[in-house]
DNA sequence: AATGCGTATGAGAATTATTCGCAACTGTAA
DNA sequence: TTACAGTTGCGAATAATTCTCATACGCATT
């Protein structure tokens, strides 16, 4: 999904405001997060990251991902087979849909189902902190 | 969860007619995971398989679990955090809520989440292969 | 603008979870 | 009972991620 250039802004406020340094190299992980449109890993990230600012080690791709992720402006999905992948917070929670063919990841989100998920919960004593809904499909 | 003898006897004959070979690492392993009512790792059953076949190598639990999962007679899941995490195959589909504070596996089922799930996949032109729900949650 | 402190970075080693290669062994159909 | 393909144990290899540490840099304060 790609961001405005006042998103991209606020995601640095963001940033300050929850003392977290802004370097050259978290501005240009969160720019290559930013403009994706995709759900890429760390090391496509990297990959990414490295044609603007090559000198940027894969290390600190990851340290940063999860400075970004604590500071809430991306978010990490850890899906069936290979290693986390992340895209930017997005105002609208949503779930996924994995296409089991190609890898494509679908967004979706469902009051509905949201709202059985915390009163499951609540009828067991439990508060829903976070929850995982992916749905592994394949075309019809 | 605990399974009867018969449960047992029953899933031997469902790895000998999958054409899965019935060797002594492989019965010490599914009676581990039988007599299981938690969701251990593969370090885990480990543990517990040595207990009773002290010589039976890592390498040969997590080939073991790979080929009962095909077989149909085991479930993986992996949870937030650490590895992989399995179950004997219930006759009764569920979903699992995880406890943030303890770590500690609930299952749950709910035929209208089901339900709901087939139809936004239907809606966007995909068959569900399978799915995870996970909720992750603390104590009220 | 210069300073100082504490945090961030790059490079590579270390860790964790899992798989692989291979020689020796064994289940099973004939 | 034999034969052979499948299975095992062992240690090495892989993949994803984290850590270590010396150096560099952000930024609040002069």
């Amino acid at each position: 999904m790609q961001l405005s250039q006042q998103d991209h802004t606020n995601m640095e406020a963001n940033l300050r405001s929850a003392n977290v340094r802004v370097t050259p190299q978290r501005i240009a992980i969160l720019a290559v997060l930013s403009r994706a449109d995709d759900h890429p890993d760390a090391e496509e990230v990297h990959q990414r990251v490295r044609q603007i600012s090559p000198s940027v080690s894969l290390a600190t791709v990851y340290r940063t991902l999860s400075v970004l992720e604590e500071a809430g402006v991306i978010q990490r999905h850890s899906f069936e087979g290979g290693g986390a992948r992340f895209e930017t917070t997005q105002q609208d929670h949503h779930d996924h849909i994995v296409d089991l063919q190609t890898g494509q990841v679908i967004e979706f989100n469902s009051p509905q189902i949201e709202r059985l998920q915390n009163e499951i919960a609540a009828q067991l004593g439990y508060k829903v902190i976070h929850h995982r809904l992916e749905l592994y499909c394949e075309k019809i």
